[in-house]
RNA sequence: GGGCCGGUAGCUCAGUUGGUUAGAGCGCACCCCUGAUAAGGGUGAGGUCGGAGGUUCAAAUCCUCCUCGGCCCA
């Protein structure tokens, strides 16, 4: 350190005349950086910049042959405008590839748009009506054309919101699902589950929405609260291995009466326990009940009915329901004959509680899971009564054909307790009880907001449990699997479902927990259902032969529908190219096409095929390092293209799948437009800019919910200040910085220096681990927490009396300058992927000729920049710094002192850590001097304040005169 | 209604296998500086760790229940 004893008397005595103003011989940091951002105003003006520079395109041309990191993007619904999960979703993306490229690794980023499906045609069909025009009458391909061209005005407008945001992609060349490429990709890719038999056509009951006619995903489905009409309904028991049972009525409930058409079974359960009552005197006359007796109070509140227990055997009052077993009843509407004087017997349902109703449940495999099961497996197929508006076919014996009470089946009218069923069913003298008060949560079509019913029809399903077929696949040229033909296929009997649990082991999921969750639901799920009869989506290009559900498998004729969708997309799909496609080998009368399109989860589970296996992106490869999305797509994309690559590759098209929670409004509860509390991005970047959101998506904790409000936003602004701010004090104090004639090596740095350096290695290793781990909040935190702790509030504080005063050749100014110059590298490497509008900003200030900072590499900082003994004494050292602070403070508050370098302070000997002199430590807690002694005591110093470092020393002969250093400065 | 996940200072987050007075940054209050100046520095006040039981010598941490919120499903 340098001595000030050597006071200097050679000027003479200072006069208030004489005393002059220093100022303008003090080194003040330069710099045209303003504090101020303004990024609303200043960030287009940049992304303008990347785009003339085509910034994209340098990077994949510098990180050519470089390690691969493929990030496969995740196609968001062309449909509106993007909002807060977007922009997380692409922020977090963004940052991904952005860190990979810092470390030097080539980091494509191919955007991509979800364009077919329900929502889209919903949308056209509802301009339509608008005009007051039937979509009926308009031809497909022009209604096709209109979704196309839809669902393109979406694909712009996200594209421009998502560019905005900062993120760096091929914008240029996205891939979009209706591209014509995609769509052949599609068929080809479901021609291959088709070729190895992994298709199979069936019926099931699905959800139906009979106001779109069209079977939905569980997607497409929202459930909310209704009431319905709740009945009990009597079956006689004409049958039965329990003799008294015959002649008794079971009571089912059910709160969806026009089920009771279509019955064709009674469920119980073996393990419930039943009991038989005795009524005397009601709408029957006398007769005898059957329900489960843990029910049987509410059966009787409901019914309202007088009951006495039975008087027969008591062996048969209470009757296990494992008894029930060949025991069959008849259709309260067994008068029609037909389908309804079919015996109804009772079936075993490991479904069936005590939880509500009567313990015993009717049975119509059209219209329930549980119940399509069950019946199948006791040899009752569905009917198909009800027709795909809703209605009862024409030729059905009750409520069908020409009963002008024929309605929807599930208009509520039809159902009421004054309803035809009921009606006809209390002419029966089979209604117990009907009230239209059963409040319950129901499905409902997402875009219509009807109510939706389960219905059987045939569809289209992928097996989850059948070993899968092999096929004859040509696998593409960037896939590892390449040379070989589907290896996996000849030694692998697995089922689909296995396969996929077995990918699941082995993928990386970050966080872990969402291991469990896709484990869990492909365990669970249901075999996939791909069929939609709709419009705008890729067709399912089948041959079906007439009469079957067999379907043609032909490659060479697959090859030709590919080759035709290629050049002309999903309207190659037509009818009259039927001969054409067929070719010669086939008679077409004996064939029919399929007119149903795929499930846009099937298109989406593509995207891994048409994107980074085609070749259409040189950069891309297959497979994808890494998936990033919301958690739901757990049962979405994730998922689908699981199961899609699973089946046509044999494993996961990803290593990795990361996923992010929801946004939540500052109150914690979910945004929705009814309460008002919805954050708009795009809002936020005209108040605040981009940088600003992109900050909080950092600072967050993604993979939980995490909240968004001003409040939060107001703290990410002061948190965006600190930093540009220090970034501000080294582009002033760099200011004509030129490390050839000024560079200092870190060897001969004095220790600050090296703390410093050492300081930065190790938050150098923490944000490697935090990109390694996708720690992002851990990243901008321990960034932020560099930037105020250890430079601002400590080395920059310390520092700028010398780089304020010093000697501009001394070399420890130099040192200082040379050490924030290296820090200056390090931090707008790190913020660049976080701040990425600032740290271009920053860098083009201070290297305007330089290119952009988003090429730039991070540095390789040398190892012995860790220097441990070294950050060891400095960490004992700023202990006692804060010890000393609080006992400046006392003299402060009673204006004894005003600033710390006013103060004396004596410390305890003990207390030191080795190596510190007197003077070091009087520089190093910013005060005039530090001496040793018993305690820690602080006074106000008589020495005389230097008029231009304002330090207050020995070697100053009076207040405003000069002190040696800056005595020596001066000469 | 079911499954899963979460609830630590005003805000954003840490809290390792249960173990001394629960931490950080920001914000806030007060003070200093006025040569980073709509900046910089200092000090300080903020938490019954969602609630209630339980296990234990000891619980933010383990168990049960409740509550609030979220995702997925019915």
């Amino acid at each position: 350190m340098r001595g000030c004893a050597k006071a200097s008397k050679r000027r003479g005595h200072m006069t208030d005349e004489t005393k002059r103003d220093y100022k303008d011989t003090v080194f003040l940091p330069k710099t045209d950086f303003p504090m101020k951002a303004g990024l609303p105003q200043k960030e287009p003006g940049i992304l303008a910049s990347w785009q003339d520079a085509s910034l994209y395109g340098q990077l994949r041309e510098a990180r050519d042959g470089a390690e691969k990191f493929i990030l496969h993007d995740g196609p968001p619904y062309a449909n509106g405008d993007m909002h807060i999960g977007h922009a997380l979703n692409h922020v977090l993306k963004d940052m991904v590839c952005r860190t990979q490229t810092l470390l030097g690794k080539d980091a494509p980023y191919v955007p991509g748009w979800d364009c077919h499906g329900l929502p889209i045609e919903w949308k056209v069909e509802e301009q339509y009506r608008k005009k007051k025009k039937n979509k009926d009458e308009v031809p497909i391909k022009e209604f096709r054309a209109e979704c196309r061209a839809y669902a393109q005005h979406w694909v712009d407008v996200q594209r421009e919101q998502l560019k905005r945001l900062g993120c760096l992609g091929d914008w240029d060349n996205p891939y979009l699902t209706m591209q014509y490429d995609s769509e052949a990709t599609i068929v080809a890719e479901l021609m291959k589950f088709a070729e190895a038999g992994n298709l199979y056509r069936g019926s099931k009951p699905v959800m139906w929405s009979p106001v779109e006619k069209t079977a939905l995903a569980e997607a497409e489905v929202e459930y909310e609260d209704i009431t319905s009409t709740q009945i009990d309904v009597a079956f006689e028991i004409v049958e039965s291995p329990i003799e008294e049972l015959v002649g008794a009525h079971a009571v089912i409930w059910t709160t969806t009466p026009w089920t009771i058409p279509v019955n064709q079974a009674l469920a119980y359960g073996a393990e419930v326990e039943y009991t038989l009552f005795m009524q005397s005197g009601g709408p029957l006359g006398s007769c005898s009940f059957l329900v489960a007796t843990d029910l049987q109070e509410e059966f009787k509140r409901r019914t309202g009915l007088g009951f006495e227990e039975s008087n027969f055997n008591p062996r048969t009052w209470q009757i296990k329901g494992s008894d029930l077993a060949g025991t069959v009843a008849r259709h309260p509407m067994h008068h029609l004959g037909g389908f309804y004087a079919k015996p109804r017997p009772f079936l075993p349902g490991d479904f069936v509680t005590t939880d509500s109703g009567t313990g015993l449940v009717h049975m119509s495999p059209d219209h329930g899971e549980d119940d399509f099961e069950l019946c199948k497996a006791n040899g009752l197929d569905p009917v198909f009564a009800v027709m795909d508006d809703g209605r009862y076919r024409d030729d059905w014996l009750w409520l069908g054909g020409d009963d002008d009470r024929r309605r929807a089946v599930i208009n509520p009218g039809f159902n009421a307790p004054d309803g035809p069923i009921c009606s006809d069913l209390r002419e029966a003298g089979a209604l117990l009880s009907a009230s239209a008060d059963y409040a319950h949560s129901y499905p409902h079509s997402w875009r219509s907001k009807a109510k939706v019913i389960y219905r059987c029809t045939p569809q289209w399903f992928v097996p989850m449990d059948k070993p899968l077929g092999t096929g004859d696949f040509e696998v593409a040229p960037g896939n590892p699997l390449a040379g070989a033909v589907a290896p996996f296929v000849s030694q692998d009997h697995s089922t689909l479902r296995e396969r996929a649990l077995s990918e699941i082991e082995r993928v990386r999921f970050v966080p872990e927990k969402g291991r469990r969750r896709i484990g869990s639901m492909v365990e669970g799920r249901p075999d996939w259902v791909l069929s939609r009869q709709r419009a705008w989506g890729v067709p399912i290009t089948l041959f079906l032969k007439k009469g079957t559900s067999d379907y043609l498998q032909d490659a060479a004729v697959n090859a030709r529908i590919v080759a035709a969708v290629r050049e002309e997309g999903v309207d190659a799909w037509d009818e009259a190219r039927k001969a054409e496609y067929l070719g010669s080998g086939y008679e077409p009368d004996e064939y029919e096409m399929v007119s149903d399109i795929l499930d846009v989860w099937f298109d989406s589970g593509c995207t891994h095929v048409f994107t980074l296996e085609s070749g259409r992106w040189p950069a891309l490869t297959w497979p994808a390092d890494l998936y990033l999305e919301g958690s739901d797509q757990h049962r979405g994309w994730f998922q689908s293209s699981l199961l899609e690559s699973c089946a046509t590759r044999g494993r996961a098209p990803y290593d990795a799948v990361l996923t992010h929670g929801f946004t939540m409004a500052s109150d914690g509860k979910k945004m929705s437009k009814s309460l008002g509390n919805t954050v708009d991005p795009l809002k936020i970047m005209e108040q605040y800019g981009a940088d600003i959101i992109r900050l909080w998506a950092l600072s967050v904790d993604f993979t939980e919910d995490h909240r968004i409000g001003d409040e939060i936003l107001k703290g990410v602004g002061d948190q965006y200040r600190k930093l540009r701010n220090t970034f501000r004090y080294m582009l002033g104090a760099l200011s004509d910085f030129d490390y050839e004639s000024e560079g200092v090596e870190p060897g001969q740095m004095p220790e600050l220096e090296r703390y410093i350096l050492h300081r930065l290695k190790r938050l150098d290793t923490a944000l490697r681990q935090c990109i390694a781990d996708y720690d992002f909040n851990e990243y901008t935190r321990a960034l932020s927490e560099f930037a105020n702790e250890d430079l601002s509030a400590f080395f920059f504080d310390i520092r700028k009396d010398r780089l304020y005063c010093d000697d501009p050749a001394s070399m420890e100014r130099r040192a200082y300058r040379t050490c924030l110059d290296i820090l200056f590298h390090a931090l707008v490497r790190y913020a660049a992927p976080v701040l990425v509008f600032t740290a271009e900003e920053v860098w083009t200030t201070r290297f305007p000729d330089r290119g952009s900072v988003h090429l730039q590499e991070l540095h390789q900082l040398p190892d012995e920049w860790q220097d441990d003994t070294l950050a060891a004494r400095f960490a004992d050292l700023r202990e006692l710094r804060e010890d000393v602070m609080e006992a400046i403070e006392p003299l402060r508050r009673e204006k004894i002192i005003r600033s710390g370098l006013e103060a004396e302070v004596t410390v305890p000997e003990d207390a030191v850590p080795q190596g510190f002199s007197d003077a070091d430590l009087a520089e190093l807690f910013i005060t005039a001097s530090v001496t040793r002694g018993q305690s820690l005591a602080v006074q106000k110093t008589d020495e005389n304040k230097c008029g231009r470092c304002w330090r207050l020393l020995p070697s100053v002969p009076e207040d405003g005169a000069l002190c040696g250093r800056c005595e020596d400065v001066l000469a």
